[in-house]
DNA sequence: TTGTGACTTGCAGTCCGTT
DNA sequence: GAACGGACTGCAAGTCACA
């Protein structure tokens, strides 16, 4: 039902995948809690733009990468 | 200091004025509160990416679009 | 290493009206 | 038409223990 939610999961999943990282690799990166991602990452919540830029920031990719279908 | 704000109020109302809509007009299509949307374009909250999705539909474009600098 | 349930806090988001 | 105000509800934000 929410699609976007899903998106952001997904992208987020496998960006982090490429870079080889874990949950707790990117969560140190970024400066965000580990099971928050967790959460992010299964769709549990609707990430605001703010949280979007510094995961992105953290991937070295545009925000806007995150919500690519 | 949170600047993904900024940029999605910038090209929130950019592209809201390129369609020529009000504020309300807008907050009619998208189905979100019009002074929701003045608070958007204010740079007042950060959005989430679900609301993205709501005001990119609306717009016609990708939610990615309004996170562009 | 990741997912989940539980919990608290703060802000996103709505609804009213006024400037 | 747009900004701004208070008051309210619900969910994102942030953290923890445990499976």
């Amino acid at each position: 039902m929410d699609g976007m939610r899903d998106i952001v999961a997904k992208n987020l999943r496998r960006l982090r995948h490429e870079k080889g990282w874990s949950q707790e690799e990117l969560s140190f990166r970024a400066k965000v809690d580990r099971s928050y991602i967790s959460q992010l990452e299964t769709s549990a919540y609707s990430a605001s733009v703010t949280m979007l830029g510094k995961l992105a920031r953290a991937l070295g990719v545009d925000a806007g990468d995150l919500l690519k279908r």
